[in-house]
DNA sequence: ATCTATTAATAACG
DNA sequence: TCGTTATTAATAGAT
């Protein structure tokens, strides 16, 4: 319901998660309300965002639903004990670092890490890894490709204000002649050399000719083994 | 959003309450459900009907959400004593859960999720990965290598094996004859037959001259794109 | 339950 | 975060 579809799925960019976080969020508690009001029903609703604040609706009390809840299970959770509450924190810890222990082995492995794993376990890695390895080579050309692009944006602007620059100068140096005619037709003397430092700066004006071929061509192939001018535009970037 | 609008009030028709609450809970669970997923949020929610029936979800688990509501909630704590140690099972895994999420994007990145990421982070995980390709590579052949090994030392011993046991048939062969020459020369009848069975079975013996020829040789290139004779054999052992 | 006309929610974009 | 708008998704009412 949206200007496209999309599918239900962890959105990876994380400023439109966030975005879409706040526009459901409220939407979900508007919704939880609505059903309390419409259906005289006892609602309650909890939203901890991925860093950990909370949102909630309760159309009577959360309290009362929780416990609710809790009479409707049959299971008790005497919270506000400062033993189960340990507890709570314990458990929370160790299962933060068992899933913390089963990433980082997944991570060894692919850092080369492998002693253990079979045949068929290395095929699937190597299969993973590969697949990674071409989205980033095709995203690192991309961002290339968009780079080498805006050089030779600002290459034709540049060419095309000296073209400007070569036309002024032309005019003044034509000003320039017509001056020094009138002022050795009235007067000789050092009027001469008044404006040397512009004629002899700017000579003919033919260096403004100098091939500055910029063009607006991309590169058609570069995702394999680097080729060197996608390399050498790249480098200049990297810090 | 229906064939008319409707004003957000308790609906008084009993039926139509109840078809609403029934159309608007899977909803709104069907709502808290995706923004769970999409948005990576810990959710949960209860409705209790009018007629008191509980319906309910939760992303992770209701006690979870329902015991993180409680922490986030109470500030305070009327038991002083052990403030002191909850508060470093929090410290613990509020640690625990930063050092989660910062695993969970490099493997992400890895996987080929590579949005806001610059062209020298994507050179790194380059390097990385074509790093970890290669390990998982070179282990991956050498387990198939030592496969291969083991293999030939197999053949190789059932090859001796077989030696051996040619060795004792033509021992036995000797015997036979001897034997027939024996019966032959002192009575004859049926005794051609008695052993036929044996002489039949066995042929010359030069059956076990076929070419059983494993060496000890590892093939020396099997790295890139799996040649076929190591994948057949490396497939043998994939169940 | 099922069917649709209609409204409500929201994805994409600024 | 807020506003806008094209589109999809939810659902009110009817069967």
């Amino acid at each position: 319901m949206g200007r496209g579809k999309i599918v239900v799925r962890r959105i990876d960019n994380l400023t439109s998660r966030q975005v879409t976080f706040s526009k459901r969020r409220s939407g979900l508690l508007k919704k939880a309300k609505e059903l309390a009001i419409l259906c005289d029903a006892d609602v309650g609703v909890m939203i901890f965002s991925s860093t950990g604040k909370l949102h909630d609706f309760a159309s009577t009390s959360m309290k009362s639903v929780i416990d609710r809840y809790n009479k409707t299970k049959e299971e008790h959770h005497p919270l506000g004990s400062s033993t189960s509450e340990i507890k709570f924190w314990q458990r929370e810890a160790a299962m933060l670092r068992q899933q913390l222990q089963n990433l980082q082995e997944s991570h060894r492995h692919m850092m080369g890490e492998l002693s253990g794993l079979t045949v068929k376990e290395l095929q699937t890695l190597e299969n993973k890894l590969e697949i990674g390895l071409r989205g980033i080579r095709e995203k690192k050309d991309q961002l290339l490709m968009d780079e080498i692009y805006e050089l030779h944006q600002k290459g034709n602007l540049i060419h095309q204000e000296n073209m400007e620059l070569y036309k002024k100068v032309n005019l003044i140096r034509q000003e320039n002649m017509e001056l020094k005619k009138k002022v050795n037709g009235t007067r000789d003397g050092n009027g001469t050399n008044r404006n040397s430092v512009l004629t002899s700066g700017l000579g003919t004006g033919e260096e403004f000719q100098v091939p500055l071929n910029l063009q607006l061509s991309q590169p058609q192939q570069q995702n394999s083994e680097a080729p060197s001018g996608a390399t050498k535009l790249g480098r200049l970037q990297l810090r």
